[in-house]
DNA sequence: GTCACGATGACAACATGCTGCCCATAACCA
DNA sequence: TGGTTATGGGCAGCATGTTGTCATCGTGAC
């Protein structure tokens, strides 16, 4: 059991795994440099820009697998920005929606500028397949931790 | 090229390993918790125990893509709580070599008891030349990144 | 031998994630 | 209707990562 290919192959995964996050978060922060954002405040507009109608903060953290404090706290400081405001919720008293203002539309526009040519970019020789297989599998392992 | 599909999916791909990148974290304290670890400690003393010979703070730091700060800090306490020591680098004066303790041998022992099936555990249902594939593909997203 | 540059250590500030706690509100069920 | 459970808000503390700065040590070119 000790000398199954899997268990190596899973660890070294595992590890590369740590290293790729780092990395990506570092791109993203790269990217969203220059329009005053960095990448938890990235995350955080596309899931708002994704939901067409208003979103709650609980909600972006759970499409996010993030704890509510963690996202509350960067809501405060995009809302703090003018990058998005909250909004009465008509549901619930308490709980108020986030939606993007202008300014935050704006940004969020340029923002795909950027993306959209990065996610091309880093794919150009990955094929298809393969891509599809990694994300697959990534959802597999998502669902088997995410209990 | 804003339909490309390869673009959706690699955000797609992105967005799901941040929160893959969570979850690991989590299961590493989980496994490292009643070892009186934490993952970013499991980490480390994956690094010394594989480099049979000692190493350097700055040098664990580059085998995992972070920062030496970062590193050092979590060495500080692993040196207090007796898992680690520096101990004298003939090759440098000023930076020390870090070594396991005996202690810290055990608990890596206690670690691999627990670390080994949880990843045998973890890919039961997933075919190896998907694990190839997806590992090869985190690597050349590592290669591209990282300069 | 000297000097410039790179690597290391130490400290600080900050961003981002987590958990725990307490309270208010909603939702649900008997 | 009334009580229990689930959800959300706010605060605090902590772990982990980043960057920046400065002094010191090593290395290598001259």
């Amino acid at each position: 059991m000790a000398h199954s290919p899997k268990r190596k192959l899973f660890l070294d995964l595992v590890l590369s795994l740590f290293r790729l996050n780092g990395l990506l978060v570092a791109e993203g922060d790269r990217m969203a440099e220059s329009l005053g954002l960095t990448s938890a405040r990235w995350k955080v507009i596309g899931v708002i820009a994704l939901a067409h109608s208003g979103v709650t903060v609980p909600g972006i953290a759970r499409v996010l697998g993030q704890s509510r404090q963690a996202v509350q706290r960067i809501t405060d400081v995009m809302e703090a920005d003018g990058l998005l405001r909250y909004q009465k919720n008509p549901d619930h008293k308490r709980s108020v929606l986030v939606c993007l203002t202008d300014s935050g539309q704006e940004v969020y526009s340029a923002l795909r500028a950027v993306q959209d040519p990065w996610a091309i970019e880093n794919t150009e020789t990955v094929p298809v397949e393969e891509l599809e297989i990694a994300l697959q599998l990534v959802r597999r392992l998502i669902n088997q931790f995410d209990r």
